[in-house]
DNA sequence: AACCGGTACAACCGCTTGTTA
DNA sequence: CTAACAAGCGGTTGTACCGGT
């Protein structure tokens, strides 16, 4: 039988965090560092529990974060690791410097996923959408040469064709990061 | 001004994983 | 080996905010 993550549930602190509270995690944290979050709010004097801290000071208090609006190349890395990771989200946080796995998912869920699928790419596996797959095989089926609208629809269902391949070479590109 | 729907993001919950005794 | 525990993870929820009507 598991224990829950904190004594006394019941009286804990939920919700949103308080400046004090915030304060009183920080000036904790900078004076004896990370860890032990289970003994760490009776230790701070906060009624949280310690997960509901850990994630508090991961999550927003961390002075290493980095904050503020994601950038061009980020949102390229994420799809990019997206792609080849699925949703492990810690993963993909720990190729972004300063950015959390929780504010990654946030980003994914709000932004990224909703301009793969304004491109008509399937955030879930990053194919071509259905609906493009159909147009593809209409288009196969009506014209035996490409025409310049149609092109565009043929590039992008050539391209999933190779995405083998594209995996592979992603994967080479990523074990040379740092 | 009031309402409403959509969006962004902080926070919670339940489960899994890693570690230790 | 295994049971107990802390830490970590990802899905989901709650809510503040914003723009449109």
């Amino acid at each position: 039988m598991r224990k829950p993550c904190c004594d006394n549930k019941e009286e804990m602190h939920k919700g949103a965090w308080s400046k004090q509270e915030d304060k009183k995690l920080i000036d904790y944290i900078t004076k004896h560092g990370e860890g032990c979050w289970r003994n760490l709010p009776k230790a701070a004097g906060l009624l949280r529990c310690g997960k509901s801290c850990r994630l508090r000071w991961m999550n927003y208090l961390n002075p290493n974060l980095k904050r503020g609006n994601f950038t061009e190349d980020e949102d390229d890395l994420i799809i990019k690791l997206h792609a080849l990771l699925g949703n492990r989200w810690s993963l993909i946080a720990g190729r972004l410097p300063g950015r959390t796995d929780n504010e990654v998912k946030n980003y994914w869920n709000s932004h990224l996923r909703r301009k793969l699928i304004k491109l008509g790419i399937d955030p879930k596996n990053h194919r071509l959408s259905h609906y493009l797959h159909i147009k593809r095989l209409e288009f196969l089926q009506e014209n035996n040469t490409r025409s310049e609208n149609d092109g565009l629809i043929f590039d992008a269902a050539s391209s999933c064709a190779n995405k083998d391949q594209q995996i592979t070479s992603s994967l080479l590109d990523l074990n040379s990061l740092p």
